[in-house]
DNA sequence: CGAAAAGGTGACTAGGTGGTCACATTTTGG
DNA sequence: CCAAAATGTGACCACCTAGTCACCTTTTCG
């Protein structure tokens, strides 16, 4: 989630309990509604500066939103980066994400539903940096899904575009029922529903 | 997706053409932008008549907007009843229905895209018609998918919520996409991957 | 100390929104 | 034919938005 200008230096130069009250109120209200209709104005009245501090800060409200949703992804990095580091097959490593993924929602529901309503943001001034976002999350996973093939741990029939399509599908919707407290159990019924398809096997697994 | 009050008799009493000229402008607005986003102003503009005149033939925009999205699922019921005629298993019904679903997003692209957008709104007031269209849903598919299971046609050792919960997940991605040229092909492959899973099957299919 | 630079401010602008209402026009029917 | 009912209208209301800017305060530093 590549941020686009970034905050300006004034903001770094900001006191501690200054900079995390704007920090708060913004998350707070980015977690709650989608970009195009939070309200700039309801940050600053809830953080207590003016309006005008706030354009010493950032360039615009694009600007704070990218700034928050970047805090968001930061955070949800250092609990996903375990899922890669503890190794396995392309189905141990999948489901270790997306416990990661439930554990960072619960921890941080707030920065989880930033990050979350980020993907459907339908607004102009965002279609650069979702795309840049959904591109490298694709590339990732080709990489991932082409190993996996290559090892012979996945279907060699299946179309590597299809089987990303319909991951991105599922964990999509995985992770945008966590607030709705989806268990763990019903996590790996899923993932079973995808690795063993819906028709009977006569092999036992 | 029942109607909340539905026009008034008024909107009915009106010329064909003048009735005709409103839904269109309000398709066309709401087929752009989601609910909350969507202006009653540039409608009425867009039409030509008078701000007033609209809260003549409906209660509010709201109103109007759950009218449109009733009319596009009007049409799209004419396209997927003929899945469900033809019969079959479970997994040709599946392919014919979201063949259907692409039919109609070709054919009223417009009416496709407003009845998509209508399950992202967020809006308060829709809460209520879209929990009552989400279960009237999986209502169905819960009864389509017990008979496809009693008959062996589907694994049983599967858990049938988190079966409707990955069609759930893919079929909205599938049809979220079909605006940008998504081909019968691709579709063929990704009902595949539902299919079979991604493990490879020993025995052949 | 004092001047210049940096930071803070909130009233203000311009532009939107959904919804209303007193009034004008048209249609109906006794 | 005329009154009463139905319909049409657009200026207007209250409320919201992102962003600006002239002015004030604080900090920096020679």
């Amino acid at each position: 989630m590549g941020g686009g200008d970034v905050p300006k230096q004034t903001f770094f130069n900001l006191e501690l309990e200054r900079r995390q009250a704007i920090i708060k109120a913004a998350v707070e209200e980015f977690a709650q509604l989608p970009f195009e209709q939070a309200s700039l104005t309801k940050i600053v009245e809830k953080c207590g500066i003016a309006k005008g501090s706030m354009y010493q800060y950032f360039e615009d409200k694009r600007d704070l939103y990218l700034y928050v949703v970047d805090l968001a992804y930061e955070q949800k990095r250092d609990y996903v980066r375990k899922a890669f580091e503890k190794g396995g097959d392309i189905f141990s490593v999948l489901e270790e994400y997306y416990l990661e993924s439930y554990s960072f929602a619960r921890d941080h529901p707030l920065f989880h539903q930033v990050a979350n309503k980020f993907w459907d943001s339908k607004a102009e001034a965002l279609q650069s940096e979702l795309e840049k976002g959904r591109l490298s999350r694709s590339h990732d996973f080709a990489q991932f899904l082409d190993d996996a093939m290559t090892q012979g741990k996945v279907n060699k029939a299946l179309d590597p575009e299809a089987v990303f399509f319909v991951y991105h599908a599922v964990g999509k919707e995985l992770v945008d029922h966590f607030d709705q407290g989806q268990s763990a159990q019903f996590l790996k019924k899923v993932l079973d529903v995808l690795r063993l398809g819906l028709t009977t096997r006569r092999e036992e697994v």
